[in-house]
DNA sequence: AAGCTAGACAACCGCGTTCCG
DNA sequence: TCGGAACGCGGTTGTCTAGCT
């Protein structure tokens, strides 16, 4: 559709002045927001109503924050961004005071360049060598014909038990039980998008976006034609696992942080159902650790050396499902705690170190 | 002191979606 | 149902500033 575009307008560009900005505060507090494109005539600014609109939400409304992430605050994005990818807006929605465009800063900055200093693809969220491991892997597929489709089927019915329930989280056992009883209507991702709106919970919401995520990944991998149930190297990371993610799950691991990527056995069926009864625990799971308890981010207490412990295996069956928990009081950030893990991954794999990568 | 560079973040742009007459 | 206006979103660009040479 083509409108005036606010260069066509006359109107004043780059930033804000204080004189500006305390006329958008005074006819806000005065008529509220909404219908901006009248904004800049009503209160005297030589802006475009979409400045006005952004300046608003991005910088002037009361409720925002204006000091620096949290150790838990980028813990919470990160976790999202694995999840959903970069849907600033939702993840904005889950740190309070922050704007979709201050997530978005923070991540290219920040957050972006530390998960590469760790090895860690931003994009992906697995570990470069993974990465290159599987590239060496992509000829290894085979024919989609030959695909079975068991996985996109059970994860699809998990999906419409999800939507005809209401879970506010999904229960445990909630996908074994869904795969057992194969519904007759396939969920669309209008449906759940619908379904979020009639139950307006975060919780709720992730599990709808990662499955929305996973629903399209898979239509999208399976749809090129280099997918199969049995051999992919799907990027929906959370349907294919493998047994040493099963044992991961059981305490907090820097791999919580990557998105996993295993590759279903291709020529045994029998080892191909139990992969899938694998994803479908290692699914749920996931979902439980990339959705942050209230109770969670407000914990100021524990330390990186939790975490380590962690990882060691020490605290197996004590740290939450959700894994890492930052310390807000030390100087030490999320980041830098996910560094010395990443230390701690490379003595616990040495080969590691040995695979050079190259970006 | 001047010039350069990189980082941080504010602001803009274009496009898709929603609303409304 | 349709079309235009408004809104929302994600990607990109522009600007400012601090640090370095």
């Amino acid at each position: 559709m083509v409108r005036p575009s606010c260069d066509k307008l006359n109107v004043k560009r780059g930033h804000w002045t204080a004189e500006e900005d305390a006329k958008i505060l005074a006819y806000v507090s005065k008529h509220g927001t909404g219908n901006w494109t009248a904004v800049p005539k009503k209160a005297g600014l030589r802006r475009c109503g979409k400045s006005c609109r952004l300046r608003w939400t991005n910088y002037l409304r009361p409720d925002l924050k204006h000091e620096s992430f949290t150790p838990q605050e980028e813990e919470m994005i990160v976790r999202l961004h694995a999840a959903i990818g970069s849907r600033w807006s939702i993840i904005a929605q889950q740190l309070p005071g922050r704007t979709d465009n201050d997530v978005k800063n923070y991540w290219n900055t920040k957050l972006k360049k530390k998960l590469s200093e760790m090895g860690i693809d931003p994009v992906t969220h697995k570990p470069f060598s993974q990465i290159l491991a599987d590239y060496g892997n992509i000829g290894c597929f085979p024919k989609p014909e030959t695909r079975t489709g068991p996985l996109n089927r059970d994860l699809k019915n998990a999906f419409m038990s999800r939507s005809e329930h209401n879970y506010p989280l999904p229960p445990q056992g909630f996908f074994m039980t869904t795969m057992a009883s194969p519904p007759e209507v396939e969920p669309t991702q209008d449906s759940l998008l619908n379904d979020y709106e009639n139950n307006n919970n975060s919780m709720d919401l992730l599990v709808q976006l990662q499955a929305i995520k996973l629903v399209t990944e898979s239509s999208n991998f399976l749809n090129k034609g280099t997918g199969s149930s049995s051999s992919s190297s799907s990027p929906s990371s959370s349907i294919c696992s493998t047994a040493a993610q099963e044992k991961s799950l059981q305490s907090f691991n820097w791999r919580d942080f990557l998105l996993e990527d295993a590759f279903l056995p291709a020529d045994d069926p029998q080892k191909q159902e139990t992969m899938v009864e694998f994803s479908a625990k290692d699914f749920r799971n996931q979902m439980q650790k990339n959705v942050i308890p209230q109770s969670h981010i407000n914990n100021e207490t524990t330390t990186a050396t939790q975490i380590n412990n962690g990882v060691q295996g020490k605290e197996c069956g004590v740290v939450p499902s959700s894994g890492f928990l930052a310390s807000s009081s030390s100087d030490s950030s999320f980041v830098e705690a996910m560094l010395d893990l990443d230390n701690e991954m490379f003595l616990e794999f040495p080969d590691l170190l040995e695979e050079p990568f190259y970006i």
